[in-house]
DNA sequence: TTGAAAGCGCTAACAG
DNA sequence: CTGTTAGCGCTTTCAA
């Protein structure tokens, strides 16, 4: 049932020819037109295909792309590989997905595995760096570019945004909105968009000029909607009732969200009219959400798709100069933050 | 800054030894303690990493495992890729993911490029099967095992589920409700979920003796949310209004589900009040969702485990009998169904 | 246009 | 225990 793979030596000689005509006529690299119809009829024959091992021995090269994340279940992260797979796919480059697990040490292991050869190049977006992993990919003779922080210094192409600012913008939403009362739920902040969004809410309140008493945060164990379930409750108990009781939570992204909605109903509070929530990273989960989920988005697929292109460029020319894209946030207002009592359904606007 | 790469024949002659002591002693396969001293040293020196591509095609084995997906951004298929990562990873695999395209034609082609010998296995959920592509898959000589469709007459490996089955329990649990006019939506019926969940239906409405002017069915035209907000909101409005209207939706999956949840709200609908709605996977996401979503679980993780152990026992002994595994559905009931008006939040049993 | 031969980086068989 | 040598499957000089 199951032959061996027929090789390519084989395929020359049951066509009787040198195995360097049977390449090239496989490869329509200069071969006669009698050359070429021998030996495709004799590979038809042994059911021969490519080995791309030896191929890419060869060849110095795979024709693979590495896409590496922390945690391929989080949709903003499918959606960067969806535009990531478009743009390359386009020039004849395969895109796996490989999962970090979130410390630097088990990512600079996916690194090594991953620049042993098997793939051309690494799009990263690690969650948590530090300067072993910076080192690992500076070094790594693998064309690299990092999606989530600018590496400028370091001489790694990235692409980043400004998700501290996407931050600022979300307490400006709340405020214009007549809320003064604003909790964060954010990830672990030794976390890269944990650090930067920290960063960013904190600056808002000294920009805005919010009172000590008004703003709280509360650090969830990362950035699932569990978690933001929990750490949303604990933030609204602490707060419990009376005039002190929050009237807005901004989440660090779309899932820490969703589970400070549940968090809300669950004390039986009502979104949006007694607390209103934002998101970050614009998911599709936000917008189908009951209530749709205000969020700023961070544009995942143009960052995915500026990180394709820049791997590209680097694949063409290894010597290339590091380049540093920068994507701007965008406020997407919804029905988790709507000013009237009754939400209107499907009803958004960008801000 | 960016030196060519050390290989192996560097680090020996720096250690002053040959290659194949070098070999041995990197790998740990018989060489003396001074040797493996002085090689290290060599190796730590020119900042050697062994090269995955040369040692692959000498061993003809890359310690990779892919799976296949069409479509990596349903939650479902990130449950299995947890799961059966977390089995071959104790193994010393490592778990690329790979996206297939939605017609059996790019499956095929993904098929024959990753036989091409960049992995040891394949584990593939595909959604759209025809001859052809059991053909390749068969002929391919790369393990293989199938999740989500009984593959016995063709010799290959695979895991599946009664997914009509899991429709049937969706029926009977809203009848049980006292539900009597259901309308379902489904995905395509020439994908393998579709077909099943179709089947299963139909046998549900006749085994329960459901009279065919209270059962309707619209089909999507793929799984996700959009979709089955646009096929729900076509199927409310053909039951429009007065006795005609529907009391209860089967979804054949969560995303379908979502977006029927969403179409009633846009009607006007209340759920489960006015209409009940079932999902069927079992995502995260439809626990989370407000109403939570009664699901039946196809128990995604254990499919993958179960794939992924199947896999291992070919990798140990590819002359392995095929197996098929069949995993059973269990409906999990929670507030989209709730029969209490007021739907508590946070309540989930088992059925 | 074709063939012979070298070699990509590595491991394993075989002698010593 | 160590070194020499062959060879995994493929592409590409180099000559003819």
């Amino acid at each position: 049932m199951t032959h061996p793979r027929a090789t390519l030596p084989q395929v020359a000689e049951r066509a009787g020819v040198s195995l360097a005509s049977a390449s090239r006529a496989l490869n329509g690299t200069g071969a006669s037109k009698a050359m070429v119809e021998k030996v495709r009829a004799a590979a038809e024959e042994l059911g021969y295909h490519p080995q791309a091992m030896g191929r890419s021995l060869r060849l110095r090269r795979t024709l693979q792309i590495a896409f590496a994340v922390a945690d391929i279940g989080n949709p903003v992260y499918v959606e960067m590989m969806t535009a990531i797979q478009a743009v390359v796919a386009e020039h004849g480059y395969r895109l796996v997905v490989a999962t970090t697990g979130d410390t630097p040490e088990s990512t600079i292991e996916l690194v090594r595995s991953v620049s042993a050869g098997l793939v051309d190049g690494l799009v990263i977006s690690p969650l948590r760096v530090n300067e072993a992993l910076v080192a690992e990919l500076v070094s790594s003779q693998l064309p690299v570019v990092v999606i989530g922080r600018s590496l400028e210094g370091d001489h790694l192409d990235s692409v980043s945004t400004d998700s501290a600012g996407g931050i600022g913008q979300a307490v400006e939403h709340l405020l214009a909105l007549g809320r003064h009362r604003i909790g964060f739920v954010n990830g672990p902040v030794d976390t890269t968009p944990g650090e930067a969004r920290q960063r960013g809410f904190d600056a808002a309140v000294g920009r805005f000029g919010l009172a000590r008493e008004t703003v709280d945060t509360q650090i969830a164990d990362d950035f699932t909607v569990a978690s933001g379930l929990a750490a949303a409750t604990t933030l609204l108990r602490r707060h419990g009732g009376g005039d002190a009781q929050l009237d807005a939570i901004v989440a660090a992204n779309d899932l820490l969200a969703i589970g400070a909605i549940r968090a809300a109903r669950e004390q039986g509070l009502r979104v949006p009219e007694d607390l209103a929530v934002t998101g970050m990273d614009d998911t599709e989960i936000g917008r189908v959400f009951l209530p749709s989920l205000t969020s700023v988005s961070l544009r995942s697929s143009e960052r995915g798709r500026r990180a394709a292109e820049i791997m590209l460029a680097l694949l063409e020319d290894p010597g290339h100069h590091p380049q540093n894209v920068l994507v701007e946030p965008v406020l997407m207002a919804r029905e988790s933050t709507a000013a009237s009592q009754s939400a209107d359904l499907a009803q958004e606007e960008n801000a």
